[in-house]
Order: structure tokens, then C-alpha cells, then sequence
DNA sequence: GTCTATAATCAGATAGAC
DNA sequence: GTCTATCTGATTATAGAC
């Protein structure tokens, strides 16, 4: 395996562990087995490595989640579970790409929305606005009722509720196994979080307007 | 005001702004325009400093908050929102408490969850059961269908929604500024969030068990 | 209690030999 | 491309004068 890919490798799960402010380039290049000077060899910068395992990803996901909104969109009426269930497959195959690369990847998402102060959800939104357009066209589809100003709202909040989600996803299957006597994957924490979101989405319209 | 105090307000907003590892305790003396040394002086270390900003509003909060859950438990048959509406008011008097109260808890809890590898959940828990232990008898009482494990995750993917939203809350108000010309308060976000974790947890059980 | 000065360590980045 | 060696600056923490 080449340097590059071994420093890919490390980064990414060492800062899927940690945070990105929480991993320095002495513990990515010593699990990588590199030399420190490498990484500036190859990437230039710390910020611009962050941005390489994050475009390893996206690169893979994205052509696959747009055209999954894609066919629902197509659909007569879609349902919301139909809209987040679409995230599923896309996601999976992330496992299939790399050993754990699911799990990476999300929890991955979630360091880049509170470290960093938001230079991540700028990289996404500005990189790839296709996911997130396709996704609000599904979901205005399966809820038309829902007010501009209300489906901001709840779809931070969803974002918050996956990203969150999934940052503790280790914790969240280690508790489920103590307690529960639950052997669970990461794909089960993401089918049981579909049904919360699609019904938190999917609450009535409030009657009264705010303030 | 004290040394100490002026150590705490700086060290709250700072970590609230840009995470525990994101600040550096010279940051912090320099915005309290006080010494150096007197961080390690009165508290010992960096990581006491957090507990000690992280106490300073829990002993307030908690007390508050187990009496209004208290009082949702006794009611008959108590729904969901009533439930998350007791939150409101405690979390609000925080502004009373000090300028930005809320908006600094809520975004400190969300850094100690993903900052610093749960040694935040760890102090909370283990620190301040009576809250969760009230809440959970309280959800319970709302919604007793719902199974031991279901409400494990539910609270947990609810957990997500408030503390990624509220991490971001200075974010969304300028959003909402911009975008729908509405001026809102951290008080406007809490109230927006409820409908939408109430009918998160709310959602019917599952027909088929997982796995 | 507060200060200066400094220790000890770690960070990201680079120069230059090979 | 890879290495050693090092630079520069920041970090937490402490010793000791006042």
C-alpha cells in the first residue's frame, strides 16, 4: 500500500476516534507507520489532509445518494421512511469501500460539524450541494404541507440527531450489548434511527405561527 | 469580581465557542485579564477548570429540573410534550443566572459529549443521576408501551437532537435571520425542538424486533 | 493571591542529505 | 519519495519573588 493511502488509513480512524483538533500528525504518522515529514510531503497541511479523507468519502457516497433521492423523487407520493430509508444502501456500501467505512464516515461527519467551527460544513455544502438539494426535493415531495421555515428547522435538527448519533455509535453498541445483551452493527443503529427522525420530520405542522 | 470568577466566565464562553481542546488556557487568562498562573493556581488544572465550569450550572439546573419532572410524574397521564416542556423553564432561568445562560449550557453539554472522549458524560452521569432517573420515570409514564430498550435509543437520538442543535444555535439564528427574517432567541430554538423530539419518541413501536 | 520567568513538552512545518 | 534533524511557536504547568 502506498504511503499516501496508509496515511489516508490512519487519519481517518484515528480522527473518527478523536477529533481532528484531538489527533496530531506524530500519532497518525507513527500508526501509519510513515515518516512525520511525510504528511506535509504528500498533503501539504493538516487542514488539507482533513479535507482528503473527507473527499475519499464523499466521492464514493455522493454519486450513489443522489441518484437513490433521485428514484424517489420520482415516485407518486413518497413516504418519509421511504425518503430516509434511501440513505441506507448508500451508506452501507461506504463497508464495502473499507472495513468500518460506515462508521468512519459518519462519525467522521459528526467531528466535522462541532470541530473546526464549521470549515467541514462548509467543504460539504460547497463540494456537494447535489445530496443536499435531492434531499430536500424528496422531502418536501413526501410532506408537502411543511413550510420552508419548518423543514430548516427539522432537518438541522435530523442532522443533529444522525451526526450525534453516530459520533457515539461505538458507546451506543457497547451499552446495547451490557445491557440489552444486544450483538449489534452499525447498520442497526441506523435502522433505528429512521423511524425517530421520519416521525420528528413528519409532526404536524404547528398550529399557532412563532412569536 | 474574583480572579476565579473571571477565570470561569471567560473559560465558559471560550469553551462553549471552540470546544474544550480548541482553547488554550492563555486564551483564556488573556480574556479574563488575569495571570497565567492563575488558572493552575485556583483550580489546579485544565480539566478541573472544565469540571468547575460544568458545575457551576448543573448544581443550579439540577435541582430545577428534578422538581419539574417531579411534578410531570405526578400528574394522571402525562403526554410527551408536557414531559420535554418541563425543560423549558429550567433551562431558561439560566439566562437569570447569567447573560447567555442557556445558549453557553447547552453548547458546553454538546462539546462534553463529543469533546474529550466522554469524560463529560461519565462526570454527569455519575454526578447527577437524579436527573436522568427522573426524566426516564417521566418518559415512562408518557409513553409505557414503549420498551426498555426503545427508550434507551430514543432518548438517545433525542439527546443528539438538542445538544447538536444547541451546539449550533448561534448558527441557526443567523440563518433564520437571513433566510426567513425572523429574530430569534435561544428560547424560540428550545420551543421549536420539542414538537420534534416529542414526536421522535413518540413513534409507534416497531412491529417486527431488530435482528 | 498575584506576578515574572521559565521549565518541559508537544504542535505543525521545513531544509537538506540521500 | 523518504529520511534525519531541526525550526518556530504554542501548550500546560511550576518555581519562586513580591
Amino acid at each position: 500500500m502506498s504511503t499516501k493511502n496508509k496515511i489516508l488509513d490512519a487519519a481517518e480512524s484515528l480522527f473518527a476516534d478523536k477529533g481532528f483538533n484531538g489527533t496530531s500528525l506524530r500519532e497518525i504518522t507513527s500508526q501509519a507507520e510513515v515518516n512525520l515529514a511525510a504528511v506535509n510531503y504528500h498533503f501539504g497541511s493538516k487542514k488539507e489532509l482533513i479535507k482528503a479523507v473527507m473527499s475519499r468519502y464523499m466521492n464514493e457516497l455522493s454519486p450513489r445518494l443522489e441518484s437513490a433521492l433521485t428514484q424517489i423523487c420520482e415516485k407518486e407520493s413518497p413516504s418519509l421512511i421511504e425518503v430516509f430509508s434511501a440513505f441506507i444502501d448508500p451508506l452501507l456500501s461506504l463497508n464495502e469501500f473499507k472495513v468500518n467505512g460506515t462508521s468512519n464516515f459518519l462519525q467522521l461527519l459528526g467531528r466535522g460539524y462541532t470541530d473546526s467551527q464549521g470549515f467541514l460544513r462548509w467543504f460539504l455544502t460547497t463540494q456537494y450541494p447535489g445530496v443536499i438539494d435531492n434531499f430536500i426535493i424528496a422531502v418536501q415531495k413526501a410532506y408537502p404541507e411543511l413550510s420552508a421555515e419548518e423543514m430548516f428547522w427539522r432537518l438541522h435538527f435530523t442532522m443533529g440527531t444522525v451526526v450525534f448519533t453516530m459520533s457515539s455509535s461505538d458507546a451506543l453498541i457497547d451499552i446495547a450489548m451490557s445491557d440489552f445483551e444486544r450483538e449489534l452493527q452499525i447498520s442497526d443503529v441506523i435502522r433505528n434511527v429512521i423511524p425517530y427522525v421520519a416521525a420528528g420530520v413528519g409532526a404536524p405542522m404547528p398550529v399557532a405561527p412563532k412569536s
